[in-house]
DNA sequence: TAGATTGTTAATCGATTAACAATC
DNA sequence: TAGATTGTTAATCGATTAACAATC
């Protein structure tokens, strides 16, 4: 085994999560025109404090200037090479409910690297309609775009009900990247990752912080409910 | 000040985020007609460890009993609770977009305390029409919303272009809890909270941990791109 | 009482932060 | 050289985990 430059392991997984925001933040520089960016401005714009950002880029490597700051395009290059946005990801989207349809007209992601090459769903009577240029197909076809389309990731915008069952199709044809839109824990074996965005979870989230300042404002909790108390 | 119970302070924001996976656990549970649970049951339904379920659970009080485990019913209740969703949260959304179009359609909220009371656009070609039941009103409404209907939490379903513009809207009025779904940082004064939920950024995590496995199946990057490496 | 399972303790792990030496 | 800013170190903080005493 050589030590290539990216066996560099293990980049913890909050850093991870921080760099599409990073790169996000750079090419919004880069539009602007501005090609130089220190960690503070660059802090700034990602909503983040210096420290943590050139914490989290020590982990890629040593791509600033002492003194100067970042080259921006250079920057972005290397977290887009780091999240392997380099390449295009072939990406299904399954469920063409409300959600499904509207992930499938969503622009923001062929943006950044991703194809969506297929629809499915398993209802017979969508089946053959056309959504934002692509047929829906079944789910049979799953096999075909693994090996024909390289498909990678699979998006799952189906009711919880059905979401276990068009997983474990997804990970039997090969897929073993999976972004979970159904409210409700899958089961996949080890070597598959599952990320889950729950809209009503967030809901909850925000409603106990809701529910935290009104008390500290000195309502108080009556049978359940926030009942407003008199001020002096 | 009195000791009262939920003056009990500082859940943990990682605990908080766990609760509604708990709660909707447990909800499987009634469903199911089971009416009391051990840690390890609940915490295999809800995808984490029953020493961190404990854990999460003893921020919140003593609800189960030792020898035996949790009465699904109660436990639900002290979660909705702490929560804040043994009230109703009036919600509103802006931009009428693919994606505010979904998100006003999806039932998921409804179910769990959450009423979306007004749809708003800037769009003056779509105030007034009906979206899911609702008329499309002008962002002018928000105001009397706060006002006359108690609205609390607001999601911004708009292009990244305009969503600062509206959470600005949204503070003004007096709304402090948002929801973004647009990809963009939004800054906002002490004591409002905004949750993100960025489609992209999944996808770029998934892309990250994809090529990962990639690598290590035995693939290599060249020019950016993976080459698949025949084995033997 | 014996068996089961909670709630808590203490140890470990990972992430954040501030400070600063290295260096452009 | 003087000024600026990175990359790294060390301290702190918070979250996870395993083990077990408390107790039903």
């Amino acid at each position: 085994m050589s030590a290539d430059p990216s066996s560099r392991r293990g980049i913890p997984d909050a850093t991870v999560a921080r760099l599409p925001e990073y790169l996000r933040a750079l090419t919004g520089f880069a539009e602007r025109g501005i090609t130089s960016v220190s960690s503070e401005e660059l802090a700034a714009a990602a909503g983040v404090r210096s420290a943590k950002l050139r914490k989290d880029l020590s982990h890629l490597g040593s791509y600033g200037v002492r003194g100067v700051g970042y080259e921006v395009d250079h920057l972005a290059y290397q977290i887009s090479r780091e999240l392997g946005l380099t390449q295009d990801w072939p990406v299904a989207i399954v469920g063409m409910g409300n959600l499904g349809h509207a992930l499938a007209a969503y622009s923001g992601f062929a943006t950044r690297g991703f194809r969506v090459v297929a629809l499915l769903d398993q209802d017979c009577d969508l089946i053959g309609q056309e959504i934002a240029g692509l047929p829906v197909r079944p789910m049979s076809a799953l096999a075909d775009l693994v090996a024909a389309r390289g498909l990678a990731i699979g998006v799952i915008a189906t009711p919880a009900a059905s979401a276990q069952d068009v997983c474990d199709a997804l990970v039997d044809a090969g897929v073993r990247s999976i972004l979970n839109f159904a409210p409700c824990v899958l089961a996949v074996p080890d070597g598959v990752d599952v990320r889950k965005v729950d809209l009503s979870t967030e809901l909850q989230i925000l409603a106990f912080h809701e529910q935290r300042k009104a008390l500290a404002r000195g309502s108080v909790l009556v049978d359940g409910s926030l009942r407003r108390v008199a001020s002096e």
